[in-house]
DNA sequence: CTTGAAAAAGCGTTAGC
DNA sequence: GCTAACGCTTTTTCAAG
């Protein structure tokens, strides 16, 4: 499949499925879309066959889960070793996210769960190893995930979204 | 549910629902660990209801999508004013994701999608607006979403993959 | 926590528009 | 490319042990 090839049903599609990936089946979604199961069904294939679709993710508390200690870490890597290193770094125990910055000193940001301290170090270090400079490190407190309202209405706007109305 | 609680059980749940959390169900759970279905949809239930699943979320390439501008936009805001701006975040257009970091000046962490410069910019002003300041703002290149490991084998480690060798 | 039934829902494939 | 319909497989629900 071509790049940025999405079609306004495709959006639809992915949208739905941003707010209930499990539940959400290709059935519900036709019946919103006035269109047919099969249709939204070899959709969702092609888009998992292009890549669109990564994947199928949990979205866990991990505070509430008993892991308090998520940690921002932010590393330095030379350009020409930045995408090796991001890969290795999805190696490394208790490694949740990584992702890579385009420009400057601070582009690769890890996300990571430590058990207790010990293990946060254990992460620096071997994030270090693997040849990662970590310039710092920071808890994070809460981390909301939201929908990307854009494939609903991208091309027609003007559409309210509820919630501008909340007190 | 009481926080911590989470037994072997219920961390190869998540564990499993980690690798793909649509196509993977309670039976195929059951199955791995060696229980019956209804005993995984019961704890399923148990870790939506406490809040220890939040959600079942969509991993999108947003490249491929065709959306290139995926960015990270740092901000600053009042400890004592986070919490509610972090909330206000959530609420712009094209804002996918708002971390609080518990320290230091550089506390909120919003990834956001924009469909082209001007949207960029819009979305830093709405952010302004809502009273974070905005002090660094990065292109994401790529982002890497890697299941926890840690829900495996945090008490009995070297165990590469779920056995019942237990004796 | 498990079993075992019935019921429901999803899915893949086909053929046809 | 979308729809419809078939049959098959799977999952869920709900009883009870």
């Amino acid at each position: 499949m071509k790049d940025g090839e999405l079609d306004s049903v495709d959006r639809h599609i992915l949208y739905y499925l941003q707010q209930d990936a499990r539940r959400t089946s290709s059935s519900d979604i036709a019946e919103k879309l006035d269109l047919s199961p099969s249709t939204v069904r070899t959709r969702i294939g092609k888009l998992e066959a292009s890549g669109v679709i990564r994947g199928y993710h949990l979205d866990i508390d991990y505070d509430l889960a008993g892991y308090p200690l998520y940690t921002k870490i932010i590393c330095t890597a030379p350009i020409t070793e930045r995408d090796r290193l991001a890969n290795e770094a999805r190696k490394v125990r208790g490694v949740t996210a990584v992702r890579e910055i385009m420009t400057g000193k601070r582009n690769v940001y890890v996300n990571a769960i430590g058990e207790d301290h010990d293990d946060l170090n254990r992460i620096g270090e071997e994030l270090d190893r693997v040849g990662l400079d970590v310039v710092d490190e920071q808890l994070i407190r809460d981390e909301y995930v939201c929908p990307y309202h854009g494939f609903l209405d991208q091309e027609a706007d003007a559409q309210p979204v509820e919630g501008d109305t909340e007190s």
